[in-house]
RNA sequence: GCUCGGGUGGUGGAAUUGGUAGACACGUUGGACUUAAAAUCCAAUGAACAGUAAUGUUCGUGCGGGUUCAAGUCCCGCCCCGAGUACCA
């Protein structure tokens, strides 16, 4: 009987769906398991065949779970917000809510081919009013809370104590600045390719991370969070996440927790420098200060005679790009402002310059600089001649020391320990009221609004400065229509020219609506709580199903999120905490990074300057260029079939091509992109082989973390392994399982494989888990075995990798209930016990050979077999046998 | 530059965490079935050397040292690849 995977997928696919087989609904009798999927952003490409993996694990986890007797959540939906549908919606004019609902009805679909077992009752869409409703609720809870920094919390703003003598408008100016979510004039990452605004973490290497457009700062009103008060707890926290150390530490890192000292160096009765340094240690040696040139003071600090070039200096690198700036950080640039402070502990007068290696963000927006002791202050101090003073004793005199060691020029602080030294400045500056021990963050604010369309908006009304939140019975604040999606090149948003929804009349008085919308972190920084409670109207998640579901307890998705989403959502969920509203301070407990697929793309070669494509082992002679091919335009591995070519795009139709015999492309591993033309979909794959071969090869090609490239080469022996496995149940005419007494190699085999699955599903080894089915369905058919004991728990042990197959399957053991309701199989220890082992015994290395021993046999009985043994006996080679060693009841060695 | 991962057959990758390295799969080769091909099934397959053969010996986990009866695994010093980050004082 053949392996008819199509009939059999779609009948169980309609089955699942129609029986509604995954619905979940709380169970307080059943452990809970949370298994959560990063949702995707459902773009106009489609899935990929990179995209199932983590999909496919999860599942194979959540089916996993549901078997070992849990009652499991395992919910999706799609993060609709987003730059790329609006981007199409600006070259088309379609609106971004159409083109996006047709991109999910697709991803749905091909979903759903992959047999995933979510509970689709529960699907959400971040960009449907009524879920984005409870995002602005959120938003207004941050901007509606301060934190409360003696208790280390978030609070209502109506607890804020409120220092006396303030009037109305400076009381209004103080909750303001205390606000989780406040608005702000700020130097920001300001992208005119995409019209908008971007946070720090979507700058990468001073281009936007969508698109890679260049990226400058320019100072702009900003709604922005608060996150910075959270940097302790959100540092601290880590330590209790079961979560990748990498990812553990890429959040560290953005934290950027630093310990030092904030020093004040004074100029006159009326001015200071505040600066920060890790290095109080080096104090005598800040031979000269350095502000940023955003720093207030640069311009305060200016003396007459310097103004015009620190003007001019301030002015170029305002225009210069994060990106130009870091071309050259090693021909450092700056300005003398003509003035000098003091040294708090030196006394020593220094001379102030400006410098954009100073960042304005971090920090106090200035240092000390310490060229003896600083390679970049070094670099400085060398190029405009700048004094540099030795105060760690080092061997290379009058070079850059970043080492510890014995303090030297210091005055009466010589021979001191540089490490001791620090804590005794910092006193002594505490003394002298000019400084003291300081904690500082590399994590900046978060930066929450886009000048875009397609995001919340954000529900905040002004009457002048003033800020009136929209009422929480108001909302949600639809999105309105506009006639265009472009973003204006001021800066100003899509929704601000519409005016009939800027403008509010509200008890007969004018406001005007915010226009900026939300980021598109926003939606998916909380909908892990919405899949909890999905349709409720009244809150955006019951307390009672949020105290049973949270926290997810696995978490599966891209790397690619370590810091921005991952970071986002611990952020607001702490709030949430604080505020009451969750019932504990992380969101996700253990956190899974399934590797990227990669795509193997194709190139071919086209001679500058000339229409002349050319076969890749021709190229040596020639000055060409690489152009991207699709991939699906390949006869076989390397070949290009050039008619082909030509009638897919008009640039090739007329074009020349040179080759000896065969069109030879270069194939290179690169992201999987539709772009680069390498996308591979899984809908051919779930054609050809189905989709039970498809999640098997897929977990099968290697560890779930790891990154590999795409290929098909392995899929024949996944697909035959799942013949191989019908046909154990089935002959020729049909199905085929005898009520016959197992044979006794098959259960060692059967419970060997039970254990094996078991640990190794547990700790996310996938690919070792289809190795061990493999090694069981062959062994067991090689026994001929035909007993329903044996095959049904095959059957069992199989199906959260192989739903189809497996159901299939069952439903012809003549039961009544789905599969995906049968218990887990446990494995039983004594199949598992070998009576008697054969070992090679090696002497030195030299002799070799087998000798067969009972499990529990002693010493005594090894020295009488060794005796019984002509060649062998205690002395061997000459040589007495000193001891036998044993390793878990094996002999590994003799040692003489 | 810094920080984290990795380097195992022709290929993807196993190895109970110090105990027979190369499981499982692909590929290749040979064989069976077939007029033929595809599909399927069986066998061999790390390298070198010896032997008609069964088999045996030596070498083998990026390179060089070390610890150990025993090292892919632990320690020291290098080389290479990948990812993240980047003037964070």
């Amino acid at each position: 009987m053949v392996y008819d995977f199509k009939s059999i997928e779609s009948k169980w696919q309609n089955y699942w769906s129609k029986n509604k087989t995954f619905k979940t609904e709380m169970d307080q009798s059943k452990p809970k398991y949370y298994v959560l999927d990063m949702f995707p952003y459902p773009s106009g490409s489609g899935l990929h065949v990179g995209h199932p993996l983590g999909y496919i694990a999860s599942d194979i986890i959540s089916r996993f779970k549901r078997k070992k007797g849990f009652n499991v959540l395992h919910p999706m939906g799609f993060d609709s917000f987003g730059l790329p549908a609006e981007q199409y919606a600006i070259k088309t004019g379609k609106h971004p809510k159409l083109t996006t609902d047709i991109n999910i009805e697709r991803f749905k679909k091909q979903l759903n081919k992959l047999g995933l077992s979510y509970d689709w009752d529960r699907e959400i869409k971040t960009s449907d009013s009524s879920y984005y409703k409870w995002t602005q609720w959120i938003f207004l809870k941050l901007y509606n809370s301060f934190f409360d920094v003696n208790e280390n919390k978030a609070k209502d703003i109506s607890q804020l104590e409120i220092p006396n003598g303030l009037n109305e408008n400076e009381k209004m100016q103080f909750i303001d600045s205390k606000r989780l979510a406040y608005l702000d004039n700020i130097h920001v990452n300001w992208c005119e390719e995409l019209g908008t605004v971007l946070s720090n973490e979507e700058v990468i290497g001073g281009l936007s991370e969508r698109g890679g457009h260049p990226v400058v700062r320019r100072p702009m009103r900003q709604w922005v969070m608060r996150i910075t008060a959270y940097a302790e707890r959100l540092l601290d926290d880590l330590k209790t996440l079961d979560w990748p150390e990498s990812i553990k530490l890429s959040q560290k890192n953005w934290i950027g927790k630093s310990e030092g000292a904030k020093i004040r160096f004074v100029i006159d009765k009326n001015a200071f420098v505040d600066v920060f340094t890790t290095r109080p240690d080096t104090i005598f040696g800040a031979t000269y200060l350095v502000l940023a040139p955003e720093n207030d003071l640069s311009i305060k600090l200016t003396t007459k005679k310097n103004k015009s070039i620190v003007d001019d200096y301030i002015t170029k690198s305002s225009q210069k790009s994060d990106l130009e700036r870091q071309e050259n950080v090693k021909d450092k640039t700056g300005v003398f402002t003509g003035s000098y402070a003091i040294n708090p502990i030196s006394k020593e007068k220094i001379p102030i310059w400006i410098a954009d290696y100073v960042l304005s963000g971090y920090g106090t927006g200035a240092v000390m600089a310490v060229p003896g002791h600083d390679e970049r202050d070094y670099e400085f101090a060398k190029k405009f001649n700048l004094k540099i003073i030795s105060v760690i004793h080092h061997k290379n005199e009058g070079e850059c020391y970043t080492g510890n060691g014995k303090i030297i020029n210091s005055g009466k602080f010589n021979g001191l320990d540089n490490q001791k030294f620090k804590k005794i400045v910092c006193d002594k500056l505490r003394e002298l009221k000019l400084g003291e021990k300081t904690i500082n963050y590399k994590l900046r604010d978060w930066i929450f609004t886009r000048q875009r369309y397609w995001g919340e908006p954000i529900p905040i009304m002004f009457d002048g400065k003033i800020k009136i939140p929209v009422s929480e019975s108001a909302l949600p604040l639809e999105l309105p229509e506009v006639e265009s999606f472009k973003p204006a090149s001021d800066g100003s948003s899509p929704l601000a020219r519409n005016k009939s929804w800027k403008n509010v009349l509200l008890n007969g008085k004018k406001y005007e609506r915010e226009t900026n919308t939300m980021p598109q972190w926003a939606g998916s920084c909380w909908y892990f709580l919405r899949f909890l409670d999905p349709r409720n109207s009244k809150s955006f998640a019951e307390k009672n199903k949020i105290d049973y579901w949270m926290p997810v307890d696995v978490y599966i998705g891209g790397a690619e999120h370590a810091v921005l989403h991952l970071l986002y959502a611990r952020f607001w969920h702490k709030v949430l905490y604080d505020l009451g509203h969750v019932s504990g301070p992380e969101p996700f407990k253990k956190l899974v990074n399934q590797g990227m697929i990669l795509g193997n793309s194709a190139f071919i070669h086209r001679i500058k300057n000339t229409n002349t494509y050319i076969s890749y082992d021709l190229i040596d002679e020639y000055d060409v260029q690489k152009i991207n091919v699709d991939i699906d335009l390949l006869t076989n591995n390397n070949e290009l079939n050039i008619e082909t070519l030509k009638n897919s795009d008009i640039k090739f139709k007329n074009a020349e091509y040179m080759f000896n015999e065969k069109f030879i492309v270069l194939r290179e591993v690169e992201k999987m992109s539709k772009s680069k033309f390498n996308v591979v979909s899984p809908d051919k794959i779930c054609d050809k082989y189905g989709a039970d071969t498809l999640r098997m090869y897929e977990m099968f090609l290697g560890p779930l973390e790891q990154s590999k490239p795409w290929n098909m080469d392995g899929i024949t022996g996944v697909h035959n392994f799942l013949k191989k496995f019908w046909n154990l149940f089935h002959d020729e005419s049909g199905f085929n399982v005898l009520d016959t007494k197992p044979n006794e190699n098959s259960l060692k085999i059967l419970h060997k494989t039970i254990k094996k699955v078991n640990s190794d599903i547990e700790s996310f080894s996938f690919n070792t888990c289809v190795s061990a089915f493999m090694i069981c369905v062959n062994e067991l058919s090689s026994l001929n075995e035909k007993s329903s004991l044996v095959l049904r728990n095959l059957c069992l042990l199989m199906s959260p990798f192989a739903p189809h197959i497996c159901e299939e399957i069952w439903s012809k053991f003549g039961k009544s209930d789905s599969i995906s309701n049968q218990d887990f199989p446990i494995h039983n220890e004594s199949f598992l016990i070998e009576d008697k082992f054969e070992y090679p015994i090696s002497f030195n290395g030299k002799l070799r050979f087998k000798m067969i021993f009972k499990l529990d046999c002693e010493y005594s009985d090894i020295e009488k077999e060794l005796s019984h043994n002509e060649k062998v006996s205690s002395y061997l080679n000459g040589k007495k046998i000193k001891k036998i060693i044993f390793v878990k009841n094996k002999i590994i060695n003799i040692v003489f």
